[in-house]
DNA sequence: TGTACATCAGTGAACGCGCGTTCACTGATGTAC
DNA sequence: TGTACATCAGTGAACGCGCGTTCACTGATGTAC
C-alpha cells in the first residue's frame, strides 16, 4: 500500500479544514467541491477517494471543529486569567468580538445553525457532538443541581447572541445584541436562577 | 393598463408568500424560482415581471413576514388568556412546540439566521427589521429603564433557544434546549436582572 | 542493498443536470372613442 | 352601450453556466524478492 496512510490522513485532513472553513463563511450550497479541493491545494477529482458525497463532507467537516490540532479559545489555558473559572473563560471567548468578526475559523453552532437544521441526520449528530461538548463543558464547570439547566441556557444565549448578531444590518444593533446577550450570561454564570 | 394594478399587487402577494415558505424551510440557494412560481400557482417566465433576481426577492420574503395579512401568534389578541402581558404572549409563542414545528410559517429570525448572516446588506435589513419589530413590541411592553437590555437579551433567547434546537439530532436535547431558554427568558420578564 | 512490481492517491477531461435569466410570443382586460 | 386598440402579466422554449459525480489515466512509493 504505497503513500503511507499518515499521508492520506493528512491530506483528508487538509480537505475537512479547507470545508470548515468554506462552509462556515458562505454555506452548503454555495460552496463547491472544486473550491473545497483547490484551498486544500488538490483537484477536484481526487475528493472521492477520500468522501463519499458532498453530504459526507458536511457532517465530517462540522465534527472536525471538536478534533482540529488548533487549540480551541476555551481551551487556551489562559495563564494570564488565573481568577477565571473555565466556563467564565468559555462564555469570554465565546462572545468575544474576535470570535464575532471570525466568519471562517467560528465554532460551527454559529457559523451554520439554519444550513445543519435543513440538513439530514448525519449533520445534525455532528452538530450535536460540538453543541453536546461546550454544554459538557459548562455544566461540569457549573456544578451543583441546576447546572444542566443553567449549561443549556448559556448555550441559547451564547447562540441567539451572536447568530441574531450576525444576521444585522447595523453594526450598532449588532454590537448592543452581542453585550446584552453576553451581560445575560455572566448572571447566569454567577448566580443560581432568581 | 390592463390587469388592473390590484391583480398585479396580489400576483405579488401570492410569489412572496410562497418564497417566504420555501425560504424558511429549506434555504435561499436550495429553492428555484421555478419551484416559487410553482408554489404560487405560475411558471418561472413571470418571475421577472415582479422582481429584478432572485436575491431581491429574498430580501422582500423576509419582510414580507411583517406586512402578511396571515396573524402572527403575539398578535392573536388572546381572549382567553386575560392575564398576561403582550411581552408574555409573545414569548410563549416563540417558544412553543408549533412555533419550533412549523418550518414554513414560523418567524424568520429562526427560520433563515445563518443564510440571512451570509447574504447582502438589503436582506440584512429586511431581517433587521422583523427583528427591531419584536425588539419593540417587547421592549414597550417591559417598560423601564432597563427595558431595552432585557427585550435584547430575551430576542437572543428566542433565537438562539429554537435555533440550536433545530440543530440537534436528539429530540430529547431539542426539548431540553428549548424549554430551558423559555424557563430562562421568562425570569427576564418577570424580574430585573439580579 | 537493489530492483521489479502492485497499489492507489491524485489528475483532468467528460457526463448529465438543473439553475438563473432572457426573449419572442399570447391573450386578458382597461381605456378611448 | 359597443368596439378597436394598446398595454403588459403571464407562457414556455432557449441560453450559457457551474455544479456533483465518474472515469481512464499517471506516477509516487511501500513491499517482496
Amino acid at each position: 500500500m504505497p503513500y503511507s496512510s499518515r499521508h492520506k490522513l493528512e491530506t483528508r485532513q487538509r480537505i475537512l479544514e479547507s470545508a470548515r472553513r468554506l462552509f462556515n463563511s458562505k454555506g452548503f450550497a454555495e460552496v463547491s467541491i472544486a473550491e473545497i479541493m483547490d484551498h486544500a491545494g488538490l483537484t477536484h477529482g481526487g475528493f472521492y477517494r477520500h468522501f463519499r458525497n458532498k453530504d459526507e463532507l458536511y457532517a465530517e467537516a462540522v465534527r472536525w471543529f471538536l478534533c482540529e490540532e488548533a487549540p480551541k479559545p476555551w481551551q487556551q489555558s489562559g495563564r494570564n486569567a488565573v481568577r477565571k473559572s473555565r466556563a467564565q473563560r468559555i462564555v469570554d471567548a465565546y462572545f468575544s468580538l474576535d470570535h464575532f468578526d471570525d466568519r471562517e475559523s467560528c465554532c460551527p453552532l454559529i457559523g451554520m445553525p439554519s444550513d445543519v437544521a435543513r440538513s439530514g441526520e448525519p449533520v445534525k449528530e455532528a452538530y450535536q457532538d460540538v453543541l453536546g461538548k461546550l454544554l459538557g463543558l459548562l455544566q461540569a464547570d457549573l456544578g451543583g443541581p441546576g447546572a444542566r439547566e443553567r449549561a443549556l441556557s448559556l448555550v441559547a444565549l451564547c447562540v441567539g447572541g451572536l447568530v441574531a448578531a450576525r444576521s444585522v444590518a447595523d453594526p450598532a444593533l449588532a454590537q448592543d445584541l452581542r453585550r446584552a446577550a453576553y451581560r445575560r450570561a455572566q448572571t447566569v454564570l454567577k448566580a443560581r436562577p432568581c
